[in-house]
DNA sequence: CATAATTTTCAAAAAATATTGAAAGTTTTG
DNA sequence: CAAAACTTTCAATATTTTTTGAAAATTATG
């Protein structure tokens, strides 16, 4: 396969996989052609690469910077701004999961704190009901927040090397 | 707070969790009301509770069973269908992780795999950056692949409990 | 400070996604 | 097997999200 039609892949699997998560196409798509190149791209270049308009181009960096996939980039005597994106893909995953763990679990474990707080009745079967399912997604939420948080801690080359042998020493103390 | 109005929020917050993930905030919403319901529904009381029609019930329904989330119950004596919700949400989070790792993963991989192999032209700049930021996706990806598989395997306890110690151990090597 | 270069904003338009509801389909019952 | 009870489908509609592009704002240059 010859590298133009490569990279036209690339992009496209890559936007697809930003629309699965939440994070819309052109968002994607955007980081995914600052992830192939490997100089700086200004806004002009970007908008003749995926045919986009000035204005999606521009929010959707804004937002790319906002998560710290991507960073301005001035080149000393040119005027105009460029923009790199962050090519290590452990760091990229370690950036998703810190902006999505402050955005969504926080939030949630805020909401089901107040929420296994409500008035008990110990004869209603909804009471029940309710109070295990909150207080079981207390738990679980609490046990994705440790695993994001060690997750975010560790090394691109201990992810990659180590992370298999991790449940199978535990299961030994079976 | 009074339960009436502690579910109604337990509903808002898991549909607006379920658009942050990419999965439509009724289907979020039907599968909070099940959640909380300590008994089957039928779907007309699933259209009733959240005011939405009948089709839109049926389709969401259909979805979530799909997901795994959900199963049908038939009540003997009783001509209607009625849903029940998986309550464990430890074996919640598994169908999610299942069906994610299907869907999103595994077609990320195949094509990543296909990418990789790209015609070699080692003089370009181009070529490189191509090549070091496809091979990356592939070891990460390979990570979150063993990372979901074995997390699918575990049992909520041992997700609960004991995943606090799971980099500590690793820590000590150093 | 006037002009030019560039970036940002945001209302309007387009595109994508979700919802409705009525008709068609299916299953049960007498 | 006809009627009733219920479920599924899907074209039309409504809603939400994304994109455009031109005007406003900002920043550099002479």
């Amino acid at each position: 396969m010859k590298l133009e039609e490569a990279k036209t892949q690339f992009i496209q699997v890559w936007g697809t996989l930003g629309t699965d998560w939440g994070i819309n196409r052109t968002m994607a798509q955007i980081h995914a052609v600052l992830l192939l190149s490997p100089k700086p791209l200004s806004m002009d270049q970007l908008m003749e690469e995926l045919s986009i308009s000035r204005g999606n181009v521009n929010m959707n960096l804004r937002e790319l910077i906002a998560w710290g996939l991507v960073r301005r980039e001035i080149i000393p005597g040119e005027r105009r701004e460029y923009f790199v994106g962050e090519k290590d893909i452990w760091e990229v995953a370690k950036c998703v999961m810190r902006e999505r763990k402050k955005r969504e679990l926080e939030p949630l474990k805020k909401t089901i704190d107040k929420l296994v707080k409500v008035t008990p009745d110990p004869t209603s079967e909804e009471y029940q009901t309710f109070i295990n399912v909150t207080k079981d997604i207390q738990k679980i939420a609490d046990g994705v927040d440790t695993l994001l948080t060690r997750l975010t801690q560790v090394e691109r080359s201990w992810f990659v090397e180590k992370i298999v042998h991790l449940f199978t020493t535990k299961k030994k103390r079976k």
